[in-house]
Order: structure tokens, then sequence, then C-alpha cells
DNA sequence: AGATAATTAGAAATAGATTCTATTTAGAGC
DNA sequence: GCTCTAAATAGAATCTATTTCTAATTATCT
């Protein structure tokens, strides 16, 4: 993960805090919110505000690699992914683990929307919730 | 529509305002949040408190026939929908108009989860964002 | 190294949503 | 129809995630 070539190639600047924030979500395979992912700053600077977070964050998330997750509770998270295929994800309840999926069906949305209905895709956002492997044989589930 | 009936079958009372709220989202083909159905309930009500209506489209959407829209914009938006059986929108982004979908692919999502990745999936989130016929033949787009 | 446009800190503001408390009301039982 | 009780409501207050603002700082181009 070159955290230079990534930002650069959105045309920002390369500063030490937007690497920061790259590198702390590219070495996670959960999901994390503005909030966590500054605690994780403040270990690495003894200034940095939440706002630089929320900031970058959204600028990131315009590349290939930033993902935001969609989540029922209206927050904002955000995921390090770099599968620049199209594809979709399984997210872990429990633990907040993101995972690709192959499936999407993309074909057939688009057929049955600008055949039956007569309209045009733009987009389409879909996200499967569950338990991954592990949490499913852990007995206790808090989401 | 019983709204009566609906409103009843989810053990709640039937009040003047909860049915109010309930007919207003299904005379509608498009979805609308809170205060917009807040401000069409003050042309029927003198005094009709905002918190009232969060919490009666939260009860109501526990029913069968409201449902939540996920909307990329973090904000709520209640919909009317009396098709009973499982299926997801396509959602116009210039008039907000919703339409059923026939397409899922749930046994697909589920293969894979729990074939490949050894999860078990609860539950997903699919929306379909587009033109609608209508607004897809007009060229002003506003989202 | 200097210039400059982007970035940042920190405070303040915003706004959608929720909580709280006293008052009102729907509906069950008579 | 009347009474009772739990549920529902109004309105104010609050919450909290997110965004905006301004002055100071910094990356990067030359």
């Amino acid at each position: 993960m070159d955290a230079k070539r990534i930002i650069k190639e959105l045309g920002l600047k390369a500063t030490p805090k937007r690497m920061a924030i790259l590198e702390i979500l590219s070495e996670e395979f959960v999901y994390l919110g503005p909030e966590e992912i500054w605690r994780r700053l403040q270990a690495r600077f003894k200034r940095i505000g939440l706002p630089t977070v929320y900031r970058n964050l959204e600028e990131l998330s315009h590349g290939e690699v930033i993902m935001k997750i969609i989540h029922p509770n209206r927050k904002l998270y955000y995921y390090y992914c770099n599968n620049t295929n199209h594809h979709h994800h399984f997210v872990c309840i429990a633990c907040r683990k993101v995972q690709d999926l192959e499936f999407c069906g993309e074909e057939h949305i688009i057929k049955e929307v600008e055949g039956a209905l007569g309209g045009k895709v733009v987009s389409h956002l879909f996200q499967v919730y569950g338990l991954c492997r592990e949490c499913s044989h852990a007995n206790a589930i808090s989401l």
C-alpha cells in the first residue's frame, strides 16, 4: 500500500496526517468510524483535530481504496479495500469485519429497471450483514 | 388501506395523529422525511410535535407497510409499501418516487456467504438509485 | 530557500434526532 | 356512557455526530 501514490492520484497533498489515516485503515480488517480513527491518530500526533479526520476521510473516499460503509445506524464508517473491480461487501455485525462478495447481479437490475420500469440506473447499494465464520461460532452477539 | 387495523396489529393505539401519519404516507408515491410529514400534519392538527412524528414513524416502521429508505445522505425517510413479499426498491433520485423491484438474488448471496466465507447472513440491504421513466426523459437533474 | 495554495487546529455552529416531564387521551371494563 | 389506567402527546430541552469558520501552518512547486 503506497499511501503517497494513492493520495497524489487524488490530487491531494501527502501530509503526514493524511497518510496516517490511510495507513490506519489499510491495516484493519474492520470498518472504523471517524472518532475511532482519531483516537488512534492521537497516539502518533499530539495535535490532531477531529474535523481533519472527517475531512480527510471524505476526500479519501473519493478514490478507489477507501469505501464508506452504509450503516443502518446512519453514522459514518470507512473501510480500506484495494479490490478495484466492482463488488460489494459482507459486513459482520458482531466484529465489524468486512469481506468482499463476488455476487452482484447488476445486469439483472439494469435489465429490470430499464426494461419493465423504463428508468435509468445510476447507482446501487448492496450490502450484506451477518456473522462471519468466527462470530457465527461464538454465541454472544452484540450488534 | 385500513389504518386502524394496521396500527392495532402493531399493538398500538389508533390515535388520530398516528392514523394521519399512516394515511399521508399511503397517499404518496414518494418517500418522505419526518419534517415533511410534520408540515403536512400541521394542516390537519393545530398542535402537533415533531418528536411525535419521529416516534410514530419509528413505531410504524416495525410493521409490514412502512419502510425506512436507507439514503446515502443518512437522513431518515419513510415509504408506504403494501407489498408483503420480500422485495427491494428502485428510488428515483430526482422525484423521489419509489418502485418495487422483483430482482433480489438472496439465494445467491446466501450460497456465497455460507459457502465460500463460512458466515451466516442476517439481513441484506439492496437499493437501486436512478431516474424513473418520467425523470429520465426530463433533462434537469437535481439530487 | 521562497512563494503560494492547500491543509490544519480549535472553537463554534449546525441540524437532525432524541429525551424528559407534565398533561392529555384511547380504549378496556363496567 | 362513565371511569380508570396505561399509552401517547406537546413543547422545551438536550444530545451528538458532523460541518463550518478563521487564523496559523505546511507541502510542494520553482
